[in-house]
DNA sequence: TCTTGTGAATTGTTTCACAGCA
DNA sequence: TGCTGTGAAACAATTCACAAGA
């Protein structure tokens, strides 16, 4: 296939496949077709096949593609392939459901710091991390930290974010409910609880 | 505009518009125009005017958007103006952390039951709730819930998503991290917090 | 003059159909 | 025979440019 842009939608179905592989190779298989794959994921074969064909096609006609590689080459495609360390800002509710979830091990993530602006919660000690005040953020830039996950009320959102940017974050998975301006070298990753809920209804009256 | 089906993606926006709106109406302002909210939103203007426009213009030029009446407008389109309760089950930190999200109430949804596998958790009250054995999920029929929220394990959705159709529900927030089969009649929104953060090495690497 | 509303152009994504290799 | 890989077609969403109303 001559060159073209990975579409996003590509990227995004990545850690998908990733995921139902790493299964599939738990159960002892070493390969497995597009039209396997696709039915445990709910996604036509034929998309399978074109994303997969954009990275160089390393299937086998009749046979289909080899797990292990498959893993492996997704992983270093997505930079899964070295740990990735990232800090959460904001120890509420969820903010502690996060850091006890086990999704993001999978993935070769880990937190490895903790900032709140509440001082009920500064110094306390979670999963072996202790919370520090946010207005140490500047810390995380020893520590390499590159990926920031913002748990934090709308209101305080864009403070935090300009913040984590001086402090050298190149990414954000955000979780407060409005959208947070950056600067364009940064990538930003908005989820939207109470807005994915939303649309419900609306598709509910459909049917 | 002669008619033309609503895209998915605008149905996707609406609850951001409304949530923006929401706090556009509580500072005071009555109108605001597509370029001011697209300062907001971080969405194109024209974008925003198309997706308005598609339920029929109720801006003024010159003037811009009603905002009381926009947002009454959006919550109609997307059935909001009515109560919605929902039920949530797995009771884990997700699920507890879910219970005591604000963003919900705002929307006018309520969790009015919860259901988890756990015997240790089951019979225990949780904000004036009592946690019920997923065994008996088909209680909700009588109380009229449709919407369920799912933040159980992967190994454990297929099964509770059945049985949550069969007790009637009509849509699902799936916060399981893998696909799940329904009839098409049923909508699932699937939120997949650790892929939505896998992808974010990815772009990194190629600033 | 400001700002909406919208056809047309563009860009992006998915689906199809089938050639070709194991 | 089974399944991949991929151009081309179809579909979907965004962006543009501008006419027209307040």
């Amino acid at each position: 296939m001559r060159y073209r842009r990975i579409p996003d939608e590509t990227i995004r179905r990545l850690p998908v496949y990733l995921r139902a592989l790493m299964e599939v190779s738990d159960s002892g298989q070493e390969n497995i077709s597009s039209g396997k794959l696709a039915g445990f994921l709910g996604i036509a074969p034929y998309l399978i096949r074109k994303d997969f064909s954009y990275f160089g096609g390393f299937g086998t006609r009749g046979k289909g593609y080899e797990v292990g590689a498959l893993i492996k080459q997704i992983c270093k495609i997505l930079k899964l392939d070295v740990p990735n360390k990232a800090v959460l800002v904001g120890v509420g509710n969820l903010g502690r459901a996060l850091l006890a979830y086990p999704g993001f091990r999978a993935f070769g993530f880990e937190i490895a710091a903790l900032f709140d602006a509440a001082s009920d919660k500064i110094s306390k000690k979670i999963n072996d991390l202790v919370v520090k005040s946010v207005s140490d953020l500047a810390d995380i830039k020893e520590q390499g930290i590159r990926i920031a996950i913002i748990t934090v009320p709308g209101k305080a959102a864009q403070q935090i974010t300009d913040e984590l940017i001086d402090a050298g974050i190149k990414s954000i998975l955000n979780f407060a409910p409005c959208h947070i301006n950056v600067p364009k070298r940064v990538k930003v990753v908005t989820i939207n609880i109470a807005m994915d809920l939303a649309v419900l209804p609306y598709y509910m009256s459909k049917k």
